[in-house]
RNA sequence: GCCGGGGUGGCGGAAUGGCAGACGCUACGGACUUAAAAUCCGUUGGGCUAAGCGCCCGUGAGGGUUCGAGUCCCUCCCCCGGCACCA
């Protein structure tokens, strides 16, 4: 027979697949639906790396599994085509970066062919089509009309020397990412959106949906959720007073000054009261100068100047305590005013230990004038009033009550979750679709003029001010107002690469729709994604992103769930065959194409799954490819030798069955590798036997044909099995089956295996201590000894204990 | 510093508390061949060994629980990822 030419083979089948449209999503909704969902890639031009198809060729076996378990299955790809390195090319080379991108679309859409992914590719979406973007406008529209997006102040970084500000991703160890030049911060009046308003839910509700649980813990830890309360300390001798939030409302009397940012408003308010102006105003243009980074720097030496004129008084003793400005307080996270309990805080205590304030011991159990004595979960109270003696519980309780009773503070949660940076200064993002006019201020471009198109330009320069691109083209910058009629100027500004990506996955279920974003009743029918797979660059940012605008559009009635997706999974990097992160300047990326081209995209789709843990980063390895096709080679080898037969045959009965079961299950758990490995042990056994039946072969087939579908269907054909491959129903198995009657266990003494015997699985104790006793490694090793104890579990150990 | 996830052969990795190292790779030996590649067969954690069976050690380190621990508990070390002055 003829050896198996994959080159042939994959060919042939994706043009049979292609023609008879094989995995085209069906649109009869009375099935049970499945909605598979991969990361869309941004196609750059470097086209893909082995990388790219880990987490497709995951999805894929589950949906493939998925149709021949009886599903409708929807699983689409797209292109999230927006983004920085088209338009730096664009800059370079003056191409539009339409041009390049339908160039990196094309090249992209063609390798993933190659690889043979089941994608329903007649409803692939692009972020950069107008008919889809027009609804990521209407999104924003939305949400700006239920005042959920705002203008501010916000700093950008800003390239002095490119004149260019750069998204966060560009700044590379303080620097340009492409000239190196030191990044500064301007201040920007920019677009933000009230992400902060859903903070709550997208905690609450990440109990409701299935996602890994790093990725639940990475998601609460970004929103940061604390509890505590507000506690108002009163400025002597003014009708002002310092809101503080504190999530230790016991240890008031414990606080002995306060901190507040140097930002903090009350700085202006109160100006005229503060004795040492110069020197507070000097601290703050210092504070002001610094970076972000220095900020951020591990270097937390403490700074900050008393300000003199102005004294607190703490509320639960009405000692008076002085007010410092510093800025290891930050305005941007709860009142930009805090309490300082030295004795237990470990930055209260360096700030305290630096100026020489004065440090009280509240929770007992520490030294605190060696160190902040910060184990204070539990504890008993000291030096505090009434709240002596109490455990830290009921101190809590206490005092909580107590300040509600006196007018003093009230609970409060806070989150560490900022509201949403939606503006960029680039060409190549979605216009945002409003104008502003002198009279009516900023209002909402009417929806019949949706989409909002970008003008065509020459030059993708940003401004020497940091303005966007496109504020330079006056006959699109200027407009009328839709409002008063009068003139007006449309936002320069466009949004992040976050914005098409936030609700793709709703177009796809309905991805021609020119009345809405999809029809209610394919949203009904598909929503929420089932099976959501994706890598954990994107669990923070894309996902909450995408949950937020997902709860918003429920909220409006747009969508049915108030979650996207059902279940969330993780896939590791692919790293080069040196073991460093695939890169073009480590020259160690391997592309996929040459390993299609040389063992065929049935043994790339194998390896990708094979190589290791799927959660886990892992080398590439050349070698280990090999491996898989040799296993593909023995299976187009096996044709030769199947006989007729209908039923399993019983010497491999037992194995067929325990390998449905573990290939079911290991595909549905991300345990590609195992699976695999299972087929692999099968086939050796099946070779160890001679023959294989054709029921045999077909449930062989079928196991393996989510991993490897062509050369599968190519066998199923010519073994003139009946239909295609992909209709056939998923195999069962029978769990008795899976019980081999006989089997080999080791007989330990005192823990140690001696030998092992064969017996019955319904062999009673008596009957297996016989067969042990007849052992004669068993015999020599209890051979004068006193036996105490014997355990027997059958089917797994028999252990002696001797004396 | 805090929060996750890990540490098992030469490598990628398997193991519901029950024979550690499945499966694959590499390496070595053999068959086939004029020869090589490919393929097939065998060996492949370390050590001891009378070469027969067998014995000892071994899952980052040290303790513990258990008839039995890679797996559970305690202490510690190291690596990877995320966050980082968040009151």
């Amino acid at each position: 027979m003829a050896r198996y030419n994959h080159r042939d083979i994959e060919k042939k089948w994706q043009e049979i697949w292609e023609t008879k449209e094989t995995f085209k999503t069906s649109e009869d909704h009375s099935k049970p639906k499945f909605y598979a969902l991969v990361e869309f890639p941004y196609p750059s031009g470097d086209g893909l790396h082995v990388g790219h198809p880990r987490p497709y060729t995951a999805l894929d076996v589950v949906a493939r599994k998925r149709r021949m378990e009886g599903y409708n299955v929807l699983f689409p790809m797209g292109w999230d085509a927006f983004g920085l390195p088209a338009e730096n090319y664009a800059i370079q080379t003056k191409i539009h970066p339409s041009v390049v991108t339908e160039r990196n679309v094309a090249r992209f859409k063609e390798q993933m062919q190659s690889l043979g992914f089941s994608f329903d590719w007649s409803r692939e979406v692009n972020t950069t089509d107008p008919n889809y973007f027009k609804w990521t406008q209407w999104i924003f529209l939305k949400l700006f009309e239920k005042g959920l997006a705002y203008k501010k102040e916000m700093p950008i970084n800003w390239c002095p020397r490119c004149k260019i500000g750069l998204a966060n991703e560009e700044v590379v160890d303080d620097g340009c990412e492409r000239c190196g030049h030191a990044v500064e911060t301007r201040v920007k009046n920019q677009w933000m959106l009230k992400i902060t308003e859903y903070a709550e839910r997208l905690i609450n509700d990440l109990d409701t949906v299935d996602y890994i649980e790093r990725v639940k813990i990475q998601q609460r830890n970004w929103i940061g959720r604390s509890e505590g309360a507000d506690v108002i300390f009163k400025i002597k001798d003014t009708e002002e007073s310092l809101t503080v939030f504190t999530t230790r409302p016991d240890t008031l009397f414990g606080a002995t000054y306060m901190v507040i940012s140097p930002e903090h408003p009350v700085l202006e308010t109160l100006q005229d009261r503060i004795e040492n102006v110069l020197a507070v105003k000097a601290y703050q243009e210092e504070a002001r100068k610094k970076s972000e980074f220095e900020r951020a720097e591990l270097n937390h030496d403490k700074t900050g100047v008393k300000i003199d004129g102005l004294v607190a008084i703490n509320p639960v003793n009405n000692e008076e305590i002085t007010i410092w400005v510093s800025d290891y307080v930050l305005m941007s996270y709860g009142t930009g005013a805090i309490m300082a309990v030295p004795g237990h805080d470990q930055r209260d205590w360096e700030f305290a230990k630096t100026f020489g304030l004065p440090i009280i011991e509240v929770v007992s159990g520490g030294d605190v004038t060696e160190a902040a004595y910060t184990q204070t979960e539990t504890g008993t109270m000291v030096n505090s009033g009434f709240l002596n003696d109490l455990d830290v519980d009921s101190a809590k309780e206490k005092i909580t009550t107590w300040l509600r009773e006196q007018g003093l503070g009230t609970p409060k949660i806070n989150y560490k979750l900022r509201d949403w940076v939606f503006s960029r200064q680039r060409y190549w993002g979605e216009p945002i679709p409003l104008v502003h006019c002198e009279t009516c201020g900023w209002v909402a471009i009417p929806e019949e003029e949706l989409p909002l198109r970008l003008p065509e330009v020459v030059n993708y320069e940003p401004t020497d001010t940091g303005e966007s691109p496109l504020a330079k083209i006056r006959d699109w910058v200027e407009t009328t107002c839709p409002t008063c009629g009068g003139p007006a100027e449309r936002e320069t500004d466009t949004m992040p690469q976050w914005a098409g990506s936030s609700w793709y996955f709703l177009r796809y279920t309905d991805p021609h729709n020119d009345e809405a974003l999809a029809s209610k009743e394919h949203l009904d029918y598909w929503m929420p994604v089932d099976w959501y797979n994706g890598g954990m660059e994107h669990t923070t940012l894309h996902l909450l992103y995408s949950r937020f605008w997902h709860k918003f559009l429920y909220d409006i009635g747009v969508v049915p769930s108030p979650e996207p997706y059902q279940k969330r999974t993780s896939h590791g990097m692919i790293l080069g065959e040196n073991n460093e992160k695939m890169s073009k300047s480590r020259g160690n990326v391997v592309n996929p194409d040459d390993v299609v081209a040389e063992y065929g995209a049935d043994t790339v789709r194998m390896y990708e799954m094979f190589i290791g843990d799927f959660e886990k980063s892992v080398p590439w390895s050349t070698d280990g490819v090999r491996g898989c096709k040799r296993f593909l080679d023995r299976v187009w080898k096996l044709k030769d030798s199947v006989k007729p037969g209908d039923t399993y045959t019983e010497a491999l009965e037992a194995k067929i069955h325990q390998t449905i079961k573990k290939v079911s299950h290991d595909y549905e758990s991300l345990k590609f590798n195992t699976a695999i490995a299972a087929l692999m042990t099968l086939l050796n056994d099946v070779n160890q036997v001679g023959t294989i039946n054709e029921a045999e072969m077909k449930t062989f087939l079928m196991l393996l044909n989510p991993v490897s579908p062509h050369l599968t269907e190519e066998l199923w054909e010519k073994l003139g099995f009946e239909g295609m491959l992909n209709e056939q129903s998923w195999p069962s198995f029978d769990e008795e089956k899976t019980i081999a009657q006989t089997i080999a266990i080791g007989v330990q003494v005192n823990g140690k295996v001696r030998g092992d015997v064969t017996v019955n699985l319904d062999d009673s104790q008596d009957v297996a201590r016989e067969k042990v006793m007849a052992n004669e490694n068993i015999q020599r090793a209890i051979a004068g000894k006193t036996i105490v104890k014997e355990i027997y579990v059958p089917g797994r150990i028999y252990n002696i204990v001797v004396k």
